[in-house]
DNA sequence: TATATTTGACCGTA
DNA sequence: TACGGTCAAATATA
């Protein structure tokens, strides 16, 4: 298999320094996708790499790759898109998994949920199969890391229901939501019963 | 001094 | 050819 550099000699594409760049351009599909009205830190190192404004977005649009991405060739990127100001709204999306073992996310422990922020959408692609498909532990998982006692069955319930084709509505009243289920089924007090 | 971010230009794809 | 993704020099920050 021919080497990116060696593609760039090939087809005399220089770099720098009065030459120019070459580059492979992603064509894989988002990994999965989440909007949240809050900037959630997902305990991962990233590093900003370019920001665009895009045709019909009315904000910038942020990219990002894993700081550990030359380190330990960790190939897990992320697009920050802002889409709504008042109240603010972020859409996420990964593209690839992370391969690096860095001491950000050996250990994932998650700032706690901002009591004034009102909504965290969550979204997963189809071909989510797996929790080890997803990019990060949910900010719920991870934060019921710090109740040490209890709360495993319950975790797993709703573990199971994160590795489903649902979009579920977290909100900080305490209530779950599934939201692209064929039912539409309301969780009350989810978070009550993990101790928040 | 090392590392991260900003920013304009380059490049690939549709 | 327009648009969006990426590079890399310049700049900022710790």
């Amino acid at each position: 298999m021919e080497s990116l550099h060696e593609t760039c000699k090939s087809r005399n594409i220089l770099n720098t320094n009065n030459r120019r760049r070459c580059y492979k351009r992603k064509s894989i599909a988002p990994t999965w996708e989440k909007e949240s009205s809050i900037l959630i830190e997902d305990g991962y190192a990233w590093r900003k790499y370019g920001q665009k404004m895009t045709l019909h977005a009315k904000y910038l649009r942020s990219y990002y790759r894993c700081t550990y991405k030359t380190d330990q060739r960790c190939s897990a990127m992320k697009q920050v898109q802002r889409i709504q100001d008042d109240p603010p709204l972020y859409r996420t999306t990964y593209y690839g998994h992370h391969t690096c073992r860095s001491p950000a996310n050996q250990e994932i422990i998650l700032e706690p949920f901002s009591p004034s922020a009102s909504s965290t959408l969550l979204s997963f692609d189809n071909s989510l199969h797996s929790k080890q498909e997803n990019p990060f532990p949910s900010p719920l998982l991870a934060s019921i890391k710090h109740d040490e006692h209890g709360a495993q069955n319950q975790l797993s319930a709703l573990e199971n229901l994160l590795l489903y084709d649902y979009d579920i509505s977290f909100d900080y009243s305490r209530n779950a939501t599934l939201l692209s289920s064929a039912e539409s089924v309301q969780f009350e007090n989810v978070f009550g019963q993990f101790g928040f």
